[in-house]
DNA sequence: TTGAAAGCGCTAACAT
DNA sequence: ATGTTAGCGCTTTCAA
């Protein structure tokens, strides 16, 4: 990229001064004359001009980036968010970068985008009971130099904007609702003990069957992932056998696990909803294609991620947003 | 981003040139003495210094970026891609700018890229058969200015790169297994008709009929979705009786298609594969959990988008790496 | 080995 | 209304 064509290039083409050829062709406040703004329309366009976007970063100090950190970008909750960041941040005509941190660190991720003084970044990523302090450190280093932040899910980093999500509340109300349908029996398969969105939705899970003055007959701790979900079920079934198991309700911590769980039931001869019921959270895309329909809290997850690109962009936003699931009942519980 | 401490700030707190401090804080080929490499960290390290891209950018005239532009980044085929090009643009310790056109112009997403001096751009949206001239020389200026191409499934650009998709042999190899297995009556639900990649797989779908004497049943075309497939299946339906059908294979033009159109029978109350049998192509993952498994072409996406970027950034890899698909029987065929 | 200084390409005061 | 010029933060040649 060293042999492109740059404004003074265009400037001298078209017989005008750098200043010139820059207001014509950026959005200058200032319009030069309409011939002027033709000739070095005309001169741009036929050297084949592009804007540097680096030195025009440099000089405005600003750079129209926006940084995403997900955990997994093929996780469909990932996707889904990064699909409606990427939405709202071409509206507000920003480039999107993005790191998908797969269990590694977030911190590198953060520096890189530090680095590239983006304007913002979005923390989307799965948060920890436990946080690194060197991350923390790092995004508050960011946000003191101007960088702003917003975090999706929790409300965790001092000074960031938020997109909350209201796990514990989509849990009570999952598990209320299946109360009053008259189940009796609930199984939690949870992701790692660490893991907040996991942990909140198994508190509304239990709190909701506390109300009803019944106890969880299991709670399990796997992978936050179809396989995790998987996994669970052929846990559960090596130390529970089908027959005890008759009639519960496996709430997944999330769709992922769900799916995966049901796969793991039909693998093992069992039919949802009849021998087991299965639910989840988040209504990621085309579950429509699935069967048994699953059941689960909705979740609009690029919504969410547009919501998290706008307020983190604007100034005249609340600084936080907060999200309630809405149950969506289908045929597995 | 305007509070960030600068080099100079570091170099003077550390009593030392710019140019010192420029050696030791990044991989110049000189090394400073280590007592003064020493001072100027631990400066950089109190004052809270972070480089800046842009301006590093500029003055190496080299970002260290890399764009990937997608059709859709919540479509697992594309998320798969994403993830293995992101995976290896980490290993280069590059960072991946995303664009994702949803149907608009890929144009904006290649001028954007251009401007912000990409290293290379990834174009991964499936090819139309008609490509825009515009897009066209977009790319052949950013190529002529030293910017990289590689494309993804078609080797469709002049003097870029691609990793090469063979959907006409998928298709072949597809239908001949199937046909090798007894199955006579075949059906193509594919994408809108300027979709190369469809076109491709229909065109091997329909080589391996004519190989074995047999006509398709029919052809069609509808979104390259799952709603797509969904759509397929409830217009053959309004087109021909479930008994006229039976029997019938109904190869999909991808694996969301497949799920979209197993869907639809279901919701008609037809039993797949019993009364008729559907395939896909692609593999994309968590394909487990759907029931019944989906009988499909492999392709590696995840490597697929890693080779995309390792070929594109390297200069002692072939032009043009080629993938085959492999089969993957399942029940639905 | 270290430092001075000339850019990298562009923007935005400030002058004219 | 247009032009001049001083940066933006950093790299790198060239001197010392």
């Amino acid at each position: 990229m060293s042999r492109a064509v740059t404004l003074s290039q265009v400037a001298a083409a078209a017989g005008v001064s750098l200043a010139t050829a820059s207001r014509v062709l950026n959005d200058s406040a200032r319009k030069p004359a309409p011939a002027i703004a033709e000739r070095v329309r005309e001169a741009a366009e036929t050297l084949g001009y592009v804007a540097n976007a680096q030195a025009q970063a440099l000089a405005r100090s600003t750079t129209g980036l926006i940084g995403l950190v997900v955990h997994d970008i093929s996780d469909p909750y990932f996707s889904s968010i990064a699909k409606g960041v990427q939405h709202r941040a071409r509206e507000d005509r920003h480039q999107l970068l993005l790191a998908a941190t797969n269990g590694g660190d977030q911190l590198d991720a953060v520096s890189a985008f530090a680095s590239h003084r983006t304007a913002a970044i979005i923390m989307a990523g799965s948060r920890r009971t436990e946080i690194d302090p060197r991350l923390l450190s790092e995004l508050e280093r960011y946000q003191r130099n101007g960088g702003r932040v917003v975090t999706i899910g929790q409300d965790w980093l001092d000074g960031a904007r938020a997109v909350t999500i209201d796990n514990r509340g989509a849990g009570h109300q999952l598990v209320r609702a299946l109360v009053e349908d008259g189940q009796t029996r609930f199984a939690f398969l949870g992701g790692p003990d660490d893991l907040v969105t996991s942990l909140e939705r198994r508190a509304g899970f239990r709190s909701a069957l506390a109300e009803a003055g019944l106890e969880p007959e299991l709670e399990m701790e796997h992978a936050f992932t179809s396989e995790g979900g998987y996994e669970s079920v052929r846990d559960l079934l090596s130390r529970t056998s089908a027959e005890d198991l008759a009639g519960t309700t496996l709430v997944a911590a999330n769709d992922v696990m769900a799916l995966g769980a049901i796969a793991a039931l039909r693998h093992a001869g069992l039919r949802v909803p009849d021998d087991l019921r299965v639910a989840g959270f988040d209504d990621i895309p085309n579950l429509r294609d699935f069967a048994p329909g699953l059941t689960t809290i909705r979740f609009p997850l690029e919504d969410v991620g547009a919501a998290a690109a706008r307020i983190v962009l604007a100034d005249d936003e609340p600084r936080v947003e907060s999200v309630a699931g809405e149950l969506v009942r289908r045929e597995s519980a």
